[in-house]
Parts: C-alpha cells; structure tokens; sequence
DNA sequence: GTTGAAATTAGTACGAA
DNA sequence: TTCGTACTAATTTCAAC
C-alpha cells in the first residue's frame, strides 16, 4: 500500500491543470467515472468502455495511479450489514494549543469515519459508525470526554442517508439543466463577504421572504 | 451493475447475524478487510491473504457480494487532483411535509456528495465539493435557497480532512488497548437519558444559547 | 472445503502510424 | 501520443478428491 499524501502548495484552476500535477483531460475524466462505479472492471473492458486503446488505458491507468488522482481502490460495504448501524456525527470544541493531541486520540479510534475540521461554531465534525446507540453514548462520555484537547461536544444521530456518492467529480452534470447556466464563476469572492451562518434564524430575507 | 438495496427489516445483533442476510464469521471479515483497502485484489491473491483455498475464496466472495454486503467496488478519487478543492456542510432546515421534493431536488445536484437526515438542531447535512468558495456560495444561495422545501440553512467550511476511512469494519480495534475494556455494553439505554449535548463541560451553554 | 490442471484473460513490450 | 499486435504471466473456471 503506497500513499501518496503529499499535496502540491497549491491549487487553484478549475479545469485540467491542478497544481503541479498531471493535466487531466476529457478522457482522463472519463476513465475516472468508470473506475469510480466500478473499480474492479480490467483495464480492457476499460479502454473499450472509454473509447481508447488497451495500451493507451494502460498507460493513463498508470499515469492517474502516479499522479495521485486515483489514490486507491476500495470495496464499497454495507455498514448495516457489517454490523455497524447506528450512524452519529458528533460536533466537537478542541481546546486551542491542543490539536495535535486531539488529532492522536482520535487516530486511535477506528470506529471514526470520518474527521474534519470545520469553520463556525464547532472546530471539528466527527461522523461515527457504531453497533448501537450505547455504543455512541458510551464513545463520547467515556472516552471523547476523556480527552483533554476536547472542550465540548455536540451529538446527533443520523436517521437516513439518502445521498452518498463517495467520489463525485466536476464533469458530473446534473439530469435536467433547466437553466441555461448561472454564471456564477467570480474568483475573487473573500470569506469574509460570505454571509452563511445564522442565515436560519435572521431569516435574512436570503431564501425569499416568505417567512 | 446490480443493486441490493433493500435492507432487511431488522439489525440488531453486533456480532455475525444480521437481520435476514448471510451471517459474517471472522473469515468473511478478513476478506472485508482486505478488500476495503485494496479493492483490485485478485482472488487469488486475496484467498492466499486471507489463509483460505482460491474456490473457498470465490464463493464467499461472491456470497457477499450478492448479500449485499459489498455494494460494489469503487476508485479513491482524489478531489483537489479532480478540481474540487473546496468542501462543505450545509446544515438544512426543512418544512415538513414537503421531505419528498427536498430529497428529490437534493438528487438533481450532482456536487452533494453525501446527504443525511439528522436529529438535533437541524435536519439535514449536505456535503458538497466544489471548485471554489464562489460556487459554494452561488450553490447555497441561488440553488438550495429557491427550493421551497428548504426554510433555512447553514454553512461551514472544511479545513483539513483528517480522517477518511470509507468503510470501517466492527472488527477494526484500536492499535493501543491501554485499558483492559471499559465494559459499555448496556443495551438498554433509551435515547431520553442520553445527556450528549455539552455533555463534556458545565458552561455547554457555549453552542446552544448564543441565539 | 481443498487441490491441481485447462481455458481464458490480463499485463507487457515492442514497432508503426 | 496513440494504436495494434505478439508474447508472457497471471487469473478464473472446472474438475476430481
């Protein structure tokens, strides 16, 4: 298992060129949206799929696996059916100076999907995959309480999900584009002029007034 | 392409026996195992990882496979590598009764990559990534904000991921059992007497009333 | 549930366009 | 770069144990 989990400083573009890295075209894309509904498909059946030839799939198969566009392949699993049904994101307070230990506490917990520090009111977002909710209870009071770094936390289950598309890509269009396009490309747009948050309970007038 | 996606009616044991479908032994979660982290794993390969004979290998590969078990196979895709840099939650407040065209607006949007129901003070979490804060915010205020079962939203933004592990197993344990088990398997334990919320501090009222 | 052999397919290495 | 072909290695399938 080689990882590769060194990012380029930076990326910007929106299309192709992403950073120092490999300049994705059409077909590129194209084999990705393959790969990602079906990931053991042979890289024959892939250039026939795609429209190239065996060698050149081979080749771009090789050329994304290098560049670190496709970091892996993975078997999709059921959580209900592996025993893990119970589904809760707990919205954590860190304590300020003491990320690096939280970041090792919580490497020490596989029952820990998924991880992410989040701008707004909480630091860090948490999703959890658990037997039952005993399980999550007892995760958060005894052992997320326990450690220092965590100043607070904030638990709620989740009761359904209705999307889940692991690797979703920017050549994926929507079904029925009813609009011609909005044109909504400003690259110069600062976090601070965003107006997000407590945009519920203002009812900033945001979503059309009709409160 | 085929899907099982009709789950049986009840899960509840945590170990082996789910509801109506094939029951796991250790074996079958070694294999789990193997191909959540290399999902292009021959059979071959895999069996001989595993420490079980090729024909045993492929019937309980596909055993699973046809339980449902593995919903399929699918690429790791990096998303700053494919153009999506910028990744986001979107906490949703729905009107009720008016669930069915939330969800079905929610599938005309191809950037959601992951979409769930939650308890607490919202009712939905959307993900979504995109190329640059300027498309999430013509996202959230033109597209999401026009869709009349929407009343209100909240966004954050996601600094760093600092775990992703797309699917954990029951049989994941942690590296360093330090203490011997902290024996929390009450099962009995109803949601009223969870105290989650500011569970890990006395000021809590941190996150809740600052309305 | 296991082993071993045949048939098929996958992966590699070339030269040519 | 991409394509097409030939060559080699591996995998899958199927048989008997």
């Amino acid at each position: 298992m080689t990882e590769t989990s060194s990012y380029p400083t930076r990326g910007s573009a929106a299309s192709g060129r992403i950073g120092i890295g490999l300049e994705l075209d059409s077909t590129h894309f194209k084999i990705l949206e393959v790969l990602r509904e079906n990931g053991r498909i042979s890289v024959s059946a892939l250039a026939e799929r795609v429209g190239i030839s065996r060698a050149n799939a081979y080749t771009r198969f090789e050329a994304l696996r290098a560049d670190g566009a496709i970091k892996g392949f993975t078997a999709e699993i059921d959580h209900v059916r592996a025993g893990l049904g119970i589904t809760a994101l707990i919205f954590v307070t860190v304590r300020q100076q003491m990320w690096r230990q939280f970041r090792a506490q919580l490497a020490q917990m596989p029952e820990v999907e998924y991880c992410a520090i989040t701008t707004g009111q909480h630091d860090a977002m948490i999703q959890v995959r658990m037997a039952d909710v005993a399980a999550v209870h007892s995760l958060v009071t005894e052992r997320l309480a326990s450690i220092p770094a965590v100043k607070a936390t904030e638990t709620v289950f989740i009761l359904d999900e209705v999307i889940k598309r692991p690797y979703i890509l920017p050549t994926d269009r929507r079904p029925a584009p009813r609009r011609p396009a909005p044109e909504a490309s400003g690259d110069g747009v600062p976090l601070g002029k965003m107006r997000f948050e407590g945009v519920s309970e203002s009812r900033a007038g945001l979503q059309r007034d009709k409160g």
